[in-house]
DNA sequence: TAGTCGTGGGG
DNA sequence: TCCCCAAGACT
């Protein structure tokens, strides 16, 4: 089974979300921009800190220019901030040996920090209208349902992934759109909670035909996050992102008393991770404090 | 391959 | 409240 592009594309023209990066007159690094940031985070949670980022740092020459440790700030509490920290590493090898130019093809584009399978081909699609395949988790879960008629998606695997989205493109320019109509469409009525079949524009879907069967993979267990690791890293940068002088570490200490083992390695984690260094006098600053 | 890596909104 | 999830990458 395949696809009914016809309705898919008509849906999407009347039903897509006006978002910014999807302005054509925006720059293929800009749409670089948006994909680090759409890792994982959802598009309302975007929205602000890409309008303020491209507006600063319009081009990857502009972004590494700036010091990692503002990167980090402009990046806020977006989460994942090693993301930040890539996409500054990105800018700097674009700026340096693509002559400020982001890369055109997939492969090339896989070279670069941060971006993998999914962002390189959104990147080769989106910002230069390549035919490749783009597939994200909203694209295996429209696909697992429309075409092989399962409520979820089987574990990701790229290559077969990508095999099998390409056979679904259509042969024309329309692409692009096609791929943008597929991320839409599982993103606003074919979700993973409470999809909404009732306005599904679909012509044909295998999982509606074989009568909504319940999934059957074995649910992968969800991550917490209170008490975690994470939630320290989060709050040890959450002292430094509001300080622009080296912080002690007692004025660390005490966003986690509760365990010290745990806190001790959070912070050497960030350390590891190049988040933060330590000055000579022994503080605790964001990476890059100071340059840029 | 499975675990790690933030954060916050909604059911 | 708690749990699930949101345009993944990396090890």
């Amino acid at each position: 089974m395949s696809i009914d592009a016809a309705g898919l594309l008509a849906w999407y023209e009347r039903e897509r979300r006006d978002l910014p990066w999807r302005d054509p007159a925006v720059s293929a690094w800009q749409i670089l921009v948006s994909e680090f940031m759409l890792q994982q985070t959802p598009v309302v949670r975007v929205l602000p800190i890409w309008l303020d980022w491209v507006a600063r740092w319009p081009t990857p020459s502009a972004t590494a220019a700036a010091g990692s440790a503002e990167v980090l700030r402009a990046w806020g509490k977006l989460g994942y901030p090693r993301r930040a920290m890539r996409l500054h590493q990105c800018a700097e090898v674009i700026a340096e040996h693509h002559g400020d130019v982001v890369p055109a093809d997939v492969e090339t584009l896989l070279t670069l920090p941060g971006v993998g399978s999914y962002t390189a081909r959104a990147i080769a699609c989106f910002a230069y209208g390549q035919w490749v395949p783009v597939v994200d988790t909203n694209v295996r879960r429209v696909v697992a349902r429309a075409v092989h008629g399962l409520a979820d998606a089987a574990s990701p695997s790229p290559k077969r992934d990508e095999e099998e989205v390409a056979a679904l493109l259509p042969n024309d320019a329309s692409t692009p759109m096609f791929s943008a109509a597929l991320m839409e469409l599982g993103a606003l009525v074919c979700t993973a909670r409470a999809p909404r079949c009732g306005v599904c524009p679909l012509s044909s879907c295998a999982w509606r035909e074989a009568g909504y069967p319940a999934g059957t993979a074995k649910p992968k267990r969800v991550q917490k996050y209170a008490g975690t690791d994470r939630q320290v890293r989060g709050r040890l940068l959450d002292v430094l992102r509001d300080s622009t002088s080296p912080v002690t570490r007692a004025q660390l200490d005490v966003v986690w008393l509760s365990d010290t083992a745990q806190r001790d390695r959070a912070l050497d984690s960030l350390l590891v991770d190049g988040l933060v260094e330590q000055t000579r006098d022994g503080r605790f600053a964001l990476c890059g404090e100071g340059e840029g």
